[in-house]
DNA sequence: ATTATAATGAAGTTTATTCTTTTTTTCAAC
DNA sequence: GTTGAAAAAAAGAATAAACTTCATTATAAT
């Protein structure tokens, strides 16, 4: 399989539009060519099934079929080989033992939180993150990254959304723009940063609408909260709540595109028009 | 797949002579079926395609399509594994649907980069992050989170991690620091700032190791790299990458954490103590 | 702007596959 | 050995897939 797909990418580059995007598709889920006929495989990418027997005969197969025959075969015998893998147990392989295992505990701590967050209170931020005129977020040290993601992608869906900048913003100006017209989201984890706490309760004390984002349900920012989402981990773990906090900000942010989706898709538009050669690849 | 064979195992003694030769078959070698017409099956083990097509309907398909079809999945196990699991009937409420929904999709998402994560690149990454002498960590605009938690947290555990800050860095001194010793970690998504891009090439170009992190096999950033990580959703999705790409990378880091456990012990315990009362809460 | 070149998808043709119907074979009972 | 029931094969019809051609559209070069 993998001489076939490093084969696609070393020709991708000759390939016109068309052919690459069937060979992004490729490569991105070749069992759909194991088990699809081409049209198939062409309408899910948008392309013609002529395009695909191009592909084809592209990498030097006389058509579909020859392409369908062989990756079928790879992707057997690829699962046979994996099988294999699983049963040997020396040392070299922990590795992936281990990198799998991680993921699959985030995996299991994002369900987990989907299982416990309250509709209402998801229903209550959506609301509230879709109709504000003014939307903050503030997250520190291990928390910005969340707050730095979240306030990106929901300013792309609505506007008007600003992240607290600790080292260039004056954090009494930033709050003294908050009104009953505003919401506040403050990501608050473990070491609790009392510039995020403290911003929070001023936040609102001048009357906005305050979402928290935490680890635990007695942390110190749910005093200040008007909704609180804990995403938590099950105890003694090392892992990090991180791919669990952005699976419920995606749950958030994709629940506010929706709610908005005529602004969203405006909005999406003006910015991908706007995009300029010079700044992206490809 | 088993539970498809153990049917077959339980229904053989009432199959006619034809009938059971086409089973031993199939128990023997179900690929046959999942890649083969009718007829070939049948060719294949002296038996006409009527009889195959009879075996398909003796097992309650309504012909030899739907059998293949059904073999193709299982042995792709195309059936995600959650999706068993979490069938979420019990709920009346859309947006808890919804929730549930978005949240389940990136566990998928989740798991499937874990399968599809290839030991040696990851190994091989591991152990550059471990020993390297400094570590550049470049991502902008909707990739910036993903650096800053990714060189937020590595430094924590190794130090000598470095942030590339568009706003205030100088790329070329940035760049000019990196040699064989220096590994540079690059955050690449659709779009494909070319800021990234060129800071890889160049880095290469200076000797460091490259490591691309993207969401495809043909992504820019792929000449610039020596490893390559790539985090793909399902086609036509509205999801956001980011909760699979920060599982991978707690997966990263928590291999580095572990290959130096003495040395990050006694880092995180130094950073413990130095916590001042007055910057946290409780 | 104009032309030449290449890429694309719609429509049409051919080939392959599935499924149905009909005929033939098998085999046991008499 | 004939007969009849049951199963398999063969033939045929219907369907679907793969491939080809060609007109249209997009791209690049002048």
């Amino acid at each position: 399989m993998d001489a076939l797909k490093s084969k696609v990418q070393s020709k991708y580059d000759e390939f016109s539009k068309g052919l690459k995007m069937v060979a992004k598709h490729f490569l991105a889920n070749p069992e759909a060519f194991a088990m699809n006929s081409g049209v198939q495989v062409g309408q899910e990418i948008n392309v013609s099934e002529t395009t695909v027997i191009r592909f084809s005969h592209a990498l030097g197969y006389s058509g579909y079929s020859a392409l369908q025959k062989d990756v079928q075969e790879q992707l057997l015998n690829k699962k046979s080989s994996l099988f294999e893998f699983h049963h040997m147990k020396n040392s070299t392989d922990m590795d992936q033992e281990f990198s799998k295992k991680m993921m699959v505990k985030d995996a299991e701590v994002i369900l987990q939180t989907a299982e416990r967050l309250n509709v209402e209170d998801f229903t209550k931020a959506v609301d509230h993150l879709a109709r504000s005129e003014r939307v903050l977020v503030s997250g520190v040290r291990s928390s910005h990254a969340m707050a730095q993601w979240f306030s990106f992608t929901l300013d792309l869906m609505r506007g008007n959304v600003r992240l607290f900048r600790p080292d260039t913003d004056d954090i009494m100006l930033r709050i003294s723009e908050m009104n009953e017209g505003s919401t506040f989201v403050a990501f608050s984890f473990h070491r609790y940063a009392l510039e995020t706490i403290n911003m929070a309760k001023e936040a609102k004390r001048q009357g906005a609408f305050v979402i928290g984002i935490t680890d635990s349900e007695v942390a110190p920012i749910r005093e200040h909260a008007d909704i609180l989402f804990t995403v938590q981990l099950p105890i003694k773990s090392t892992l990090d709540v991180a791919p669990a906090v952005f699976s419920l900000m995606n749950a958030i942010v994709g629940a506010v595109a929706v709610k908005n989706s005529e602004q969203f898709a405006k909005r999406t538009k003006v910015y991908e028009e706007l995009q300029l050669n010079r700044f992206f690849g490809e």
